[in-house]
RNA sequence: GGCCCUAUCGUCUAACGGUUAGGACGGAGCCUUCUCAAGGCUUAAAUCAGGGUUCGAUUCCCUGUAGGGUCACCA
């Protein structure tokens, strides 16, 4: 075919033996930004013909991991297409007449052993120290297929296969690679190496990209290529994604979190987007913080790494507070509303002012969202809506470690705010800054925030007065003044 | 073991055969500072090894080494 314009249409095509992990998703990110990349299609296919694995609820976790990624299918397990479902134990009927084109062409046969003849076969030839063929085995006539059996590829060519792969360039691979190859399985479905190649055939999918654990089974999806005689498909093999220490692939077994738990410890879906775009793919420039739709823009087949890349949480976090960072004010405090525990809800000062004021210091001090409801449990934002019950320990100045100094010096700064201007930090701070320089800025400011706090560490005192308002403010020095007096 | 693939700072990565091998995360240091953050600046840190080809190899070729993948009625 030489069509100048052929729509670029790609798929993901996950089994449904359980939730989505790091690496399917990049797989699927990838399929998604170069379709939509070249204004093509994007397929979600269920790829469901082992019965033994599958695991009830799969699919829905998978469409709703990758919704929460934006990421959206054209056509997929809710949104069949003219080509039929996207469920392939829905689409037994294609298997079956292409199977059955097979066995017209003398392509394919029933394999006439048993299970335990096959072992035995493979068994031998283990302890010959030759690899086990099956079409060594080859029956001399074929039965016919009554679908008991399994059905199988007779290799049309053994021969070396040479192909090109979008990332690795040419490849090849000897005859040794070459067998005859169950299609169809004895419980009547398909197996993977024949039935993604009838679905991208029936569906129209132009290139495939997958994990290149696959390069090695190239030769005998080639040959059902060949023995069907329809034209290849680009094939684009993804470099693994590798565990932290780089020892192994990235899999469920070696702690692959489903991707929904970065959902529930509160990174941005744009963050981890990015973050999973990036390692295999870059864009030749410095830039790395990206929308979706810059990548979009961006993505070129030819970025893809060859070899594999370790994911790095440290450097996902960074990438979530750029996102962050990026988010407008609602949308942020929307998401920092559902982060603050329930208990400080009901409070009278838990106000709308009061939230308002602080957003900013949030914003500054958040990388995951996760760590604003750990910040209010271990109480760092307590003094936002509570009265701290200051302990005198920590009122303490350590280079002033007398409390009873600073007494006098709370009583100014009540002084001082009593009149001061509560319209933003700045105004708070010129109102109390001579004085601080005068007496020490630590000497008073320590004690101030401590006092407004009831924290060692903490944003400064100028931001928390701003946020507590001036009654509030003025209170809280008042109850730290209080207690100074009556300790010993 | 056979076959296949890969190899640049700790990590993600850049570099038409000619660069002081660049950037980012993380690290260290400094600045800012009442504290903790945030931010700014600075800095350490890499071409797996050995042979070729070439005036010149991170880059091309070979060998070795290391790592990975795959050899199912799993995908």
């Amino acid at each position: 075919m030489n069509s100048i314009e052929k729509k670029v249409v790609t798929r993901f095509a996950p089994s449904p033996t359980g939730f989505l992990h790091i690496g399917g998703v990049r797989t699927a990110i990838f399929s998604y930004l170069y379709a939509k990349k070249m204004g093509g299609t994007f397929i979600l296919r269920i790829e469901d013909t082992d019965k033994e694995r599958e695991v009830a609820g799969s699919i829905e976790h998978i469409m709703e991991s990758l919704r929460w990624l934006n990421i959206e299918w054209d056509y997929g397990p809710d949104k069949p297409g003219t080509f039929g479902s996207c469920i392939q134990s829905e689409r037994l009927a294609s298997y079956k007449k292409y199977a059955l084109q097979l066995i017209d062409k003398g392509l394919a046969y029933p394999d006439p052993y048993t299970k335990e003849e096959v072992e035995k076969f493979r068994q031998d030839a283990e302890a010959q120290k030759k690899p086990f063929l099956f079409r060594n085995y080859r029956p001399e006539t074929f039965d016919e297929w009554d679908g008991s059996k399994p059905l199988r590829l007779k290799v049309p060519e053994v021969k070396r296969y040479v192909w090109e792969d979008a990332v690795r360039g040419q490849l090849e691979a000897g005859e040794e690679m070459l067998d005859d190859i169950v299609l169809i399985k004895s419980d009547g479905y398909p197996t993977y190496n024949f039935a993604h190649i009838i679905d991208d055939l029936e569906m129209g999918v132009t290139h495939i990209m997958r994990a290149d654990e696959f390069i090695a089974s190239q030769p005998k999806f080639l040959s059902i290529y060949d023995a069907l005689e329809i034209p290849y498909p680009v094939f684009v093999s993804l470099p693994p994604i590798l565990r932290d220490d780089r020892t192994k692939k990235l899999g469920k077994r070696d702690g692959a979190k489903d991707i929904l738990d970065y959902r529930t410890e509160g990174y941005l879906p744009e963050a981890m987007f990015n973050f999973l775009t990036l390692i295999g793919w870059n864009p030749g420039t410095e830039k790395e913080v990206f929308t979706k739709d810059e990548l979009i823009n961006e993505f070129d087949l030819h970025r893809i790494q060859k070899s594999g890349g370790a994911f790095n949480e440290e450097k996902l976090k960074w990438l979530n507070k750029e996102h962050l960072n990026s988010l407008s004010a609602s949308k942020y405090k929307e998401l920092v509303l559902k982060a603050i525990p329930a208990k400080y809800t009901g409070l009278p000062s838990f106000t709308e002012d009061r939230l308002e004021k602080l957003m900013p210091v949030i914003r500054e001090r958040t990388h995951i969202m996760a760590d604003v409801t750990t910040a209010f449990e271990v109480c760092e934002y307590d003094f936002v809506f509570t009265d701290p019950d200051v302990s005198l320990d920590i009122l303490r100045f350590k280079k002033d470690p007398d409390v009873h100094s600073a007494a006098p010096r709370l009583q100014h700064l009540a002084l001082l705010l009593e009149t001061a201007d509560f319209s933003s930090p700045d105004t708070i701070k010129s109102a109390v800054w001579d004085y601080a320089e005068q007496e020490g800025r630590g000497e008073v400011l320590w004690p101030m925030r401590v006092a407004l706090t009831g924290l060692e560490r903490s944003p400064d005192p100028f931001t928390v007065a701003y946020i507590i308002g001036q009654t509030d403010t003025l209170r809280r020095l008042q109850a730290a003044y209080d207690k100074i007096g009556h300790a010993k």
